[in-house]
RNA sequence: GGCGGCAUGGCCAAGUGGACUAAGGCAGCGGAUUGCAAAUCCGGUAUCCAGGGUUCGAAUCCCUGUGCCGCCUCCA
């Protein structure tokens, strides 16, 4: 079954068909980075990286640009107001670069939590000034832009097709109706691709106009154009930024180029918080740093996928909670999957389950095809580890070649696509037997003293050794052969 | 005012014309297992916002209504 994608710009899912045979080239609109990530980052980007692990589980060669906006663009209205990096640079005394610098890594740091591959490309706006005066030149010399006042417009009315990813149509728009009308603009759709420089801005640079710096549409064109070629696959970003975002990036790039911008189309939907919209203007944003103090990146990650990309979710403790609590399931199969596979000593196989993996590969497959379901894909591992449960807990051998066969199935479909599975079940468990060498001795002391009083049926004491660890947070499983201990 | 989306069990959430007698997760209930637990398994639990229509057949398409949300300023 061939890979679909819903297409925004066509409104319908399509069969994906790189532009460029095995190759898929993908770009996301990264963040303005001057604050901390926040939960709404979250959903994108790992939706997206899901993307890009499933493209290249399909084999397809991609190359991943994700840009960083290091010029702040404007805090309120269209094209006025003040520089959103200038105002928080000024707020915390600091260096414009300075504070791209340490959200930046903070972004990465979260972004690394939450098990997202890192860009192959992450270029910056600043980056790239001159390849963005270079496009704004081409487009006044294409009649496409023109020039008022020392800064310098897209001209709407020039392109016959403005408006096709929106589907909005000029004369519908009721221009001013929230903001005001810019009198150096022909057309109140018409856009900035470079802004005159009012004293007192600091980011800026010399360009044919006078002092000034970019409009906040250009970098993504001149950007992916550069690296990705003027017509490319994979355009993605948040639905909120279908208009005016990409609308006008598609207008710049198709404008210049005189070729079709990027083929497909994808938009990530939103995330509320106890039910409310979560902006940065709002204020009311969860950040991943304080989020993670409560709930495990993986968590989240897994939260994410729980529901479709184009679908808004609600973050809650609630559903987090929920969340969690079907994570450490999975992983309690799988750490004892692991246990027992290091326990195995050969068998024959058996090929029942060969044939049931391929199954399951199949059928996850299947709905990773159709756009991305991850949800439903998460649901063939659920239906898979409870056929495992049922195998771990029979009476019967189990060959190692089966054990190891499952295992590899949790690797590619749990950690490699979808990332919820790490390559050692350390983190709810006591295998890292190096990095807690002693907490695992004492733990076992414990349990071989425990073992001793359930012999000679001291249960009373038995129980109160398990309830004392309980309450440190340490689990004890009696199983036949030996009591397992996790943490909680 | 314009454009777009959503409404599925107690909660979250897939499914978008026929094996749906509706996936999966969480919670709860009954049972198995256990010295008791934990973990795990088994079982029961929805007619898909309301009304109308199209169709041999609809959660799935169309219309109307109700409710919620997004975009039309920056935002992932």
């Amino acid at each position: 079954m061939a890979l679909k994608i819903y297409n925004t710009l066509t409104r319908r899912k399509e069969i994906f068909t790189p532009f460029e045979e095995g190759r898929v080239g993908i770009y996301v609109c990264g963040p303005t980075v001057y604050d901390h990530p926040h939960i709404g980052h979250a959903k994108s980007y790992v939706s997206f990286d899901t993307v890009i692990r499933y493209l290249r589980h399909l084999g397809y060669k991609v190359r991943y640009v994700q840009n960083i906006t290091d010029v702040g663009h404007l805090t309120d209205n269209a094209d006025e107001g003040e520089d959103k990096i200038e105002k928080r640079a000024k707020l915390e005394q600091v260096e414009p670069m300075e504070l791209v610098e340490t959200y930046m890594r903070s972004y990465y740091e979260d972004m690394d939590a939450l098990n997202n591959l890192r860009p192959d490309i992450s270029p910056r706006a600043t980056g790239h000034i001159p390849e963005q005066i270079d496009l704004v030149k081409r487009l006044i010399d294409k009649g496409f832009a023109y020039e008022s006042n020392q800064s310098v417009y897209f001209d709407v009315s020039k392109l016959k097709d403005y408006g096709k990813l929106s589907g909005r149509k000029l004369e519908e728009q009721e221009s001013g109706a929230r903001i005001e009308i810019n009198p150096e603009k022909k057309h109140p759709a018409d856009f900035a691709l470079w802004k005159k420089a009012e004293s007192g801005h600091i980011m800026k640079w010399n360009s044919p106009w006078g002092v000034g710096f970019p409009g906040w549409h250009l970098e993504c064109s001149v950007m992916s154009m550069k690296y990705l070629g003027e017509t490319f696959d994979i355009h993605g970003g948040g639905i909120e930024n279908v208009f005016p975002h990409h609308e006008c990036e598609i207008a710049q790039s198709e404008a210049a180029n005189e070729l079709p911008f990027a083929r497909y189309w994808m938009h990530n939907n939103m995330v509320t918080v106890n039910g409310q919209k979560m902006g940065k203007s709002l204020g009311n944003f969860v950040t991943l740093k304080d989020a993670f103090k409560i709930f495990s990146p993986l968590t989240i990650r897994f939260f994410v996928l729980n529901t479709h990309y184009s679908s808004p979710i609600d973050y809650s403790n609630e559903a987090l909670d929920a969340a969690d609590k079907g994570l450490e399931r999975l992983y309690n199969t799988i750490r004892n999957l692991r246990e027992r596979l290091e326990s195995s000593n050969g068998a024959e196989g058996q090929e029942i389950w060969k044939t049931k993996l391929e199954k399951y590969k199949n059928t996850f497959e299947d709905a990773m095809n159709e756009d991305f379901n991850t949800a439903e894909a998460m649901a063939v591992i659920f239906n898979l580890t409870k056929e495992v449960n049922n195998l771990l807990n029979s009476d019967e051998e189990i060959s190692k070649e089966v054990l190891s066969e499952i295992d590899a199935f949790y690797k590619t479909y749990g950690g490699n696509i979808l990332g919820i599975v790490p390559e050692k079940t350390v983190q709810h468990g006591a295998d890292d037997v190096d990095a807690y060498k002693i907490e695992n001795d004492l733990i076992k002391t414990l349990i071989d003293t425990r073992n001793e009083l359930r012999a000679s049926k001291q249960w009373e004491l038995a129980d109160k050794i398990r309830d004392r660890l309980s309450e440190l947070g340490i689990i004890i499983e009696d199983k036949k052969e030996k009591a397992a201990w996790r943490k909680k």
